[in-house]
DNA sequence: TCACTTATTGCAAGTAGATTGCGATTAGCA
DNA sequence: TGCTAATCGCAATCTACTTGCAATAAGTGA
């Protein structure tokens, strides 16, 4: 783990514990995004005692402080948390059958969104953008 | 109502019962789409005598027969329902004070399709896009 | 028109994901 | 080392939704 999360996480007044440590590092060290449930599971696997209400609590504060970012998906009734550091604006795309979940880096709304500020005079603050489909795998 | 969504239920081997009747009647009157609950409390204020349950079970029939589409937002923790007759492929915009849900007639998306095809690997079977923002009144 | 079959209903209870209350623990600073 | 408040674990609670079951009623076929 970086000494600036670190850091980030002492400057805005809370503390660097066992728990948060290892919620982090099973963070920084998967490349899609997790639900809570996962991380717990991911963390019981590494023999890290810790209580499932901890994960939420963590991710809530990762997510409070912007270390974090949550998304929901489409077909999927829980929330999901991957690392806001270093990932720049992105959307997945998500395999019907075995879930699994990739990023893709390209986003081709930004030149729409004036285009919907005229039509609906909604002032646009953000967009989600998901795919679904069958992964090599699965197909 | 129209008299086909009548014949599509007993095609299906469903019944056209009172409280259905009074569910499709809402859906078919807003033009966004509803929760299970907010199409609840409508039939509530309309004196219409019916469970949540039963919302919950008739919007799943029809979702079976494929009358209405279910659809979850981004930043909205319960699933949505709207009729699908009539209805083209479309997106939404959703309000980040008042809630309020439009629809967004156009989609961009079609041509990315083979895009994200060919980068991923994945077969793409569908795609939901939605954008946040405020609507002319709570700017 | 009536009787029969079975889809549908209402009520109660159960799930899953997430949140909250509270007393015990512990990080981080003086 | 000792203090203070953030954090933790456990239990209870909440919300959205589903399931079980006995009672009701839609639609058919005589």
């Amino acid at each position: 783990m970086k000494t600036s999360v670190k850091d980030e996480i002492r400057a805005s007044g809370k503390r660097m514990t066992r728990t948060r440590q290892a919620v982090l590092g099973v963070l920084e060290s998967t490349k899609y995004p997790l639900s809570p449930l996962e991380l717990y599971a991911c963390l019981q696997k590494q023999n890290v005692a810790i209580d499932p209400v901890t994960v939420y609590r963590n991710l809530n504060a990762l997510k409070t402080i912007g270390l974090v970012r949550r998304i929901k998906l489409h077909h999927d009734d829980q929330f999901r948390y991957e690392m806001k550091e270093g990932r720049a604006h992105h959307h997945h795309i998500r395999c019907r059958i075995c879930g699994k979940i990739e990023d893709l880096l390209l986003c081709p709304l930004k030149k729409l969104t004036s285009m919907i500020e005229r039509e609906t005079r909604f002032l646009v603050g953000d967009h989600s953008l998901e795919f679904s489909g069958w992964c090599p795998k699965c197909q």
